[in-house]
RNA sequence: UGGGGUAUAGCCAAGCGGUAAGGCACCAGACUCUGAAUCUGGCAUUUCCAUGGUUCGAAUCCAUGUACCCCAGCCA
């Protein structure tokens, strides 16, 4: 017997359809504008509907509702395209068009003259706002609302022809112009625009408009549960208009549901154009934005936004997750895949006094300790190694666990080392630090003599990559939210920090074929293997991790 | 009295008349070769926006309010 538990409220009202026989099958679709690129507000819509089609052994179509050339670009339709895939949602078929169906959209537009339902109004665009009336009150009948259907058909057939000039004339759905829904007062259906399109060319001049396509694509394909966004709920009576008045059988359904809102970042395609084009950011992927291509740049995975998004649900209300939710899904992907590696973003030097110069030698650890079968790793040791700044304190402050003087730590890998001195430079930097190391403490020894509280990360001085680093943070201020109070944004000035000199455990070297590899550090994991040459490592994609220590104040 | 939606913890979210799931975040402790991870415990009971009502019993039903979101593109 099946049970509605835990099932969002979309998934019942397809049991219901297709329990009563509304529905035999499931299709769904995304059906983006290829205006943009993908960011993650619609990852949630794109694997929702995949996810949909999956469960109930339905159809899942990628369509391109491109019924305005004058913001549609080839380069956002292949960005697009890139990205459902790499989402994982993979699409029934070939790509689809709106564009594709204009022959069919104009039959069903003559349809619509011939019953007495549309007619082609000459209303410039003020008057036609004027005629629409108000929120509050009604509006009034066009002038033109009673031509009769010969001149309506004559006239449309002008407007296809390009008779008339750009904005002339539009095709209006007689339906009532004093309906409290604003949508319902004889809303457009075409209107003229010379503009080269990117997939049919200048073959058309007049090009429908949503309201009255994207019920027709969806009828096309055989679309069941057409899943769209809140802010259409009021276009939903006038989709159900436009599939009966044209006549489909088996009419899809629209439904809607809230979008998704990251706290602390900028969504939304409107924002982050401008981003974009004000070259506030590098690129519609700069690894600081979140559109898909930028995640992907940074180190998302797949797995990881698809797990945000089934943990999130789908619901009505409008709502908002925390960024660090986002952050735990990749954790929780990684942290059983990802080669770990040890590396220093803020050198200092260590020198092991009681260890032997001119020599090393190798010490071996885990590539991934949540995964006994990644294998094991040789990682040279020495006398001279580099530690993080931050692994050292003159002054300790309580609960401080790494080094100091007279406290013993354990090296990542390697021996307990103990903290015997430091050398300042004459600025009062600390420049070197000074311990001694325990023989009998080496990894795989089985030492128990003693613990030690802290653990640090280190990298050999004579063997390890030197390589520049990329660390990217939020965009957006996080202390200050996104916007200013004069509406403009507070950007961060360290979301993009350039580490000139960072250290690497040369272990990266054999990495290089690895799909991804982990740093994790204080904090930080970095995820990359492209741009490795020899000695110069770049990290394009670094994702902050949950701060793991904090001091005291 | 324009219309359409939504209200459950800092965030997301189950719950569908039988006495408030779960996750994130956070806090405490244990453990630890990453102060991570893991483990254990805590985290809505003047309780489910408010106020009334129905009921043996209400987050769930009814009524009246309140707050917030969307709509007046020849955009989608």
């Amino acid at each position: 017997m099946e049970t509605n538990e835990g099932k969002n409220f979309i998934e019942r009202i397809i049991d219901e359809d297709l329990q009563n026989g509304t529905y035999r099958s499931v299709v769904t679709r995304f059906p983006p504008e290829p205006n943009g690129y993908l960011h993650i507000g619609h990852a949630k819509s794109i694997l929702l509907n995949y996810g949909l089609a999956k469960e109930y052994g339905g159809k899942f179509y990628l369509r391109f509702d491109d019924t305005n050339p004058t913001k549609e670009k080839v380069e956002f339709v292949e960005s697009i395209k890139k990205d459902v895939e790499w989402l994982g949602a993979h699409y029934d078929g070939e790509v689809k068009f709106a564009s594709n169906y204009y022959d069919q959209m104009y039959e069903a537009a003559v349809k619509l003259i011939k019953k007495g339902k549309a007619y082609v109004c000459d209303l410039d665009p003020e008057q036609i706002r004027a005629y629409r009336g108000t929120l509050t009150e009604p509006g009034k009948d066009s002038p033109y609302r009673n031509r009769s259907i010969e001149e309506n058909l004559q006239l449309f057939e002008a407007m296809k022809n390009g008779e008339f000039e750009d904005g002339a004339k539009v095709l209006r759905a007689k339906i009532d112009m004093a309906s409290p829904n604003i949508n319902m007062r004889d809303p457009i259906i075409y209107r003229i625009a010379r503009q080269t399109h990117h997939n049919t060319g200048d073959k058309w001049v007049i090009y429908p408009m949503y309201d009255f396509a994207h019920p027709i694509e969806d009828a096309i394909e055989g679309v069941t549960h057409s899943i769209c966004t809140l802010e259409f709920e009021d276009h939903r009576p006038l989709y159900d208009w436009v599939v009966r008045e044209v006549g489909f059988e088996q009419p899809p359904k629209q439904i809607e549901f809230a979008k998704m809102y990251l706290t602390n970042v900028i969504t939304g395609k409107r924002y982050i154009k401008r981003l974009v084009d004000e070259k506030i950011v590098d690129g519609w992927d700069d690894p600081r934005l979140v559109t898909i291509a930028a995640l992907r740049r940074r180190g998302f995975t797949p797995e990881s936004i698809q797990m945000l998004m089934s943990l999130i649900g789908v619901t009505k209300a409008n709502s908002s997750s925390d960024y660090a939710y986002l952050e735990y899904c990749l954790r929780e992907d990684l942290k059983p895949k990802a080669p770990r590696v040890m590396a220093v973003l803020d050198p200092i030097k260590l020198v092991i006094d009681n260890y032997p110069e001119d020599t090393f030698e190798m010490v071996e650890g885990s590539i991934n300790m949540d995964d006994p079968n990644a294998g094991k790793k040789q990682i040279p040791f020495e006398r001279e190694l580099w530690i993080e700044r931050e692994d050292f304190m003159e002054n300790p402050v309580k609960k401080y666990f790494r080094l100091f003087v007279g406290n013993e730590v354990r090296l990542m890998n390697a021996y307990f080392v103990k903290c015997t001195g430091f050398e300042k430079d004459e600025n009062g930097n600390v420049t070197v630090v000074h311990a001694t190391y325990d023989p009998e403490t080496k990894v795989g020894s089985g030492f128990t003599g003693r613990k030690v509280k802290g653990t640090i990360h280190w990298v050999p001085v004579h063997h390890c990559i030197q390589a520049t680093a990329r660390l990217y943070e939020n965009l957006v201020d996080e202390e200050k939210g996104v916007y200013n109070e004069d509406g403009s944004l507070n950007l961060n000035p360290n979301s993009c920090k350039v580490v000139e000199t960072c250290y690497v455990e040369p272990f990266v070297k054999g990495a290089q074929k690895q799909d991804k590899f982990q740093f994790v550090r204080n904090g930080y994991f970095c995820v990359d293997e492209k741009d490795t040459t020899e000695d110069h490592l770049v990290f394009n994609r670094i994702v902050s991790l949950k701060s793991s220590f904090k001091l005291p104040k």
